[in-house]
DNA sequence: ATACGGAATTAGAACTATTCTAAATAAAAT
DNA sequence: ATTTTATTTAGAATAGTTCTAATTCCGTAT
């Protein structure tokens, strides 16, 4: 298994240049670990997954990293209740619900109740991005 | 007009009674400067505000009472984007609109779209809470 | 290939909103 | 009045994040 093509690593540095991102070896470890594990790490956490690939990285490095992605809309922060910021790799535009066990569950959003939402407001306001959260239990299916 | 009943000042300490809050003096004035202007203030502006009334006042107590008003339902906190949290009075089901140049508004929320909400989780999910967080640029009316 | 220049990374210090701590005070219950 | 319990207070502590200044990296021009 020396030289296959393997499915991900390759067009990594291809997506981030195509969202204008310079794509360095610490924003591909760091967007790969949100690709590979979608449960909405903190930067904390995000550091000690990308350690073992990227050993010398830093904490700093990895939130640069994190607002790089974010900022330029390949990555989700998630905030809740001043609980660490989260980060999400999933574009699609959807909720969040938030476990009282500390799990944070994308909620699938049908643009239909996007608009809904939207109507709420008079036509005189220019919104750039609506935030639903959920809070509340969730079946714990292990 | 020395002794009128003030509308506002009598009923305070029964409300918070009815609320299960013990009426202190401090708790008493950080409610009623959040039902006066209603701007959603930081901890630090109800600080600011309180002092003309209570000089004596301290954060930590703000911060308490603030706790103890949130816990006890008289009060929201409106939290986005890792800024500071504010303090809102109104009780009644509703939206923020965050402006970019920082104000805070609230948006009325019908009950058909709160149900609509709901109704985008599973059956067996148990929601506590459902926030809805418009950001963008609303016309300033000044 | 090599040197230059701007961008990215790094470690650690600094910052800020909030919470904690322990002592003092106030209020309620006896 | 006295005891108990809750609240307030000032300041220290904490935690997540951002800043700083030095180093390293990378693309481009030579």
């Amino acid at each position: 298994m020396a030289e296959s093509d393997t499915i991900d690593s390759k067009p990594l540095a291809k997506v981030l240049n195509e969202h204008g991102v310079r794509p360095t070896s610490q924003r591909e470890t760091v967007y790969e670990s949100l690709l590979q594990k979608r449960d909405h790490p903190t930067a904390d956490e995000v550091f000690a997954r990308v350690r073992e690939k990227a050993p010398t990285i830093s904490l700093a490095t990895v939130y640069n990293c994190l607002d790089v992605l974010v900022q330029n809309k390949l990555v989700r922060a998630v905030n809740f209740e001043r609980a660490p910021t989260q980060y999400c790799a999933n574009l699609a535009p959807h909720a969040h619900f938030h476990d009282e066990a500390g799990r944070t569950l994308d909620i699938e959003m049908p643009t239909g109740v996007i608009d809904q939402l939207r109507d709420l407001l008079p036509s005189d306001f220019d919104v750039k991005h609506i935030e639903v959260n959920f809070h509340g239990r969730a079946p714990h299916n292990d």
